[in-house]
DNA sequence: ACTTAATTTATAAAGGTTATTAAGAAAGAA
DNA sequence: TTCTTTCTTAATAACCTTTATAAATTAAGT
């Protein structure tokens, strides 16, 4: 349930020297509660009506954060926008190359890949990343027409 | 041989309407020479010499020429700069979080994951991206002491 | 050599993100 | 409650990478 994992992050964060503020709540329970995986901007516009003096800094100076404390996991894109997840637990992410759209899916990890990669490249491996790229559902179907 | 395959990339820009002016073939001649993986910036700095009126513009348009070619591809990262890559076969990348080396490794196509995103999301795959990080040889000596 | 269309250069502009600083507010202490 | 300290916010400017624009230049075919 969402509610319990914001209130969860919240916990986390008082047990640090991180304050609660209202904005800060606001930009918690926007992540929590949409499934999305918003940018900044997009979080930012979505409280612009309960926070109208809010700036785009604060949100974010916030991500950061809740990046800090764990909470939160920057997705990066190129020139794009980064997104933000507040699923910090292993997980790929499927984008649609046409909507942009970004669905979660798990898979066991490539424990074999990384062993490949730390004996060819003598590496010490730490993590790795995976995005799949394709049409999503409804992208797909409106291409057939 | 890296003359060889810079030469084929010349070759192949022939066979379209893409002119070879100086400028390119300096670019050129950088990606396929020097085995790292620069940025449009590093490319720039690096020809000030032979071009010391070059505009950092042509650089960048001519690396997007080269990707629509299909002799370059572009590695994307955050909000630091674009990274491009004159190895267009298929192989991943290991990453050094410490000085940010890129090492290029092969791996057999991950189809076994392609397809269970595919059944589980819906999603139509088209391609995908990873990339494992770590620390390299250089940077894990160095920390030992 | 001539012509045409592609290319370069220089510059401005865009877009996302960070730095700065003064004003404001949260959390604990008195 | 009130005080105090330190963190946070807001507003703005600045930064950095990349793209757009427009005039001058040049490659390549005729």
């Amino acid at each position: 349930m969402a509610t319990e994992r914001l209130q969860q992050a919240i916990d986390s964060l008082k047990s640090t020297k991180v304050r609660m503020t209202p904005q800060r709540h606001a930009i918690l329970e926007y992540l929590y509660e949409s499934m999305t995986h918003p940018t900044a901007d997009e979080i930012y516009k979505a409280l612009e009506g309960k926070f109208p003096n809010m700036s785009v800094a604060t949100v974010y100076n916030n991500l950061r954060v809740f990046k800090e404390v764990g909470i939160v996991k920057e997705l990066t894109y190129g020139d794009a926008s980064s997104r933000f997840d507040c699923v910090t637990t292993d997980h790929y992410h499927m984008i649609c190359n046409s909507c942009g759209k970004i669905v979660d899916f798990d898979y066991p990890g490539l424990d074999e890949v990384e062993s490949l990669a730390e004996h060819v490249t003598g590496f010490q491996v730490e993590s790795h990343r995976m995005e799949i790229y394709g049409k999503c559902p409804d992208c797909s179907t409106t291409a057939k027409h």
